[in-house]
DNA sequence: CCTGTCGTTTAACACCGTTAACTTAGCCCA
DNA sequence: TGGGCTAAGTTAACGGTGTTAAACGACAGG
């Protein structure tokens, strides 16, 4: 019995060794660099072993993604009991994405098949994705309580703004300082906020 | 001499057949799927012969997006060129932008390194794209004479917007009908264009 | 006829994702 | 103790990738 538990511990323990020594090549070489065989040589396995924890790269690359989006909802959803007033709800939760891809950019990469990541699996079909879009909605509905097909465009828009300031800062990052990115961003967000109310 | 020139012409013709095969290839099967042997096969070459025309992979696609951002610029000069009215003018830029999206999103994917396309070359510090956001901004200006400081933060907001729908409108074919997507994207330009008078 | 050049191909290198087949170690039971 | 079974892990292979060195063939000039 403990046996077995042991074996299933070191077995997650092995799993999660894939993940992250997937996440760190990607974070010093760039998606386009991390292969099976690189990740079985860094966890001391043979390459076939990976494929004992994931039927494919892409369902490693998906997994990574989704865990991206549980780490976003989670932030969300403690943001959304932290403040009241749904305006800095909704500031606050755009400065938590912000943060969230400057810190982790690897992830947001995957998350967005961005410079080098690639992942065939549609984003919006997961559950993780689905739940991040939803939570956002609902707190634009919290303050402008329209119609379902407002709020979806009220959404895409702030989603656009915000994706596209991200990706664009990446893209910048040696002609635009981050600092003036996030300035940038930082008041866009605001405003944004600011003009539902 | 005029044997020379014939050579320089099939040569030409050679050369912009490897381009438009890759984009072909792109088109259909996506960029991951563009390899130096397909489209060597596709044009009846081996190969090696892609290396006299191009010096990598690198090379082939950072021409095609600098194509991309070259008809780009072409674009907004004739469309400078029809309207007198800024606002106008920015509304008809923004919308040639998306149009070209759609009608090329191969073109688009390289030019972003969206979707398994993957160019290591800084996609700004090329002549076109340096075109493509100078005209952009001389527009901005000459409705909003303000400092280069400000300027370049509005212009960096236009794009981010333009950009960030655009790439998620084509990741959310499947939810969000294209038609839906233009009808944002083109109020939300609009309002741009109108709130810089 | 020999030589050299030019356009092109073949063959190779080192990598990739993926899978079938093999080995090896540990364990149960006769 | 020995034999067979199971599970874990490896090796080796297939077909693919970008890239390059070497070889080949045709054609021109001396």
């Amino acid at each position: 019995m403990e046996v077995l538990e042991r074996k299933q511990r070191t077995r997650e323990q092995t799993r999660s060794g894939i993940v992250s020594t997937a996440k760190d090549i990607a974070r010093r070489e760039g998606w386009q660099a991390v292969s099976i065989r690189k990740i079985a040589e860094a966890i001391d396995y043979s390459p076939p072993i990976v494929y004992e924890y994931f039927d494919s790269k892409d369902m490693l690359l998906d997994e990574i993604r989704r865990e991206g989006f549980r780490f976003l909802h989670q932030e969300y959803e403690r943001i959304d009991k932290l403040y009241r007033d749904p305006e800095k709800r909704l500031y606050e939760i755009s400065m938590a994405q912000w943060e969230f891809a400057m810190k982790q950019p690897e992830m947001y990469q995957v998350m967005y098949n961005l410079d080098g990541a690639f992942c065939t699996i549609p984003v919006c079909e997961s559950a993780d994705t689905q739940a991040v879009s939803s939570l956002v909605q609902r707190l634009i509905f919290s303050f402008i309580p329209k119609a379902k097909e407002s709020i979806h465009r009220l959404f895409f828009e702030w989603w656009s703004i915000s994706h596209g300031m991200i990706a664009l800062a990446m893209m910048l990052k040696e002609q635009q300082t981050p600092d003036q990115s996030r300035q940038i961003y930082q008041e866009s967000m605001r405003r944004f906020a600011r003009s539902l109310k």
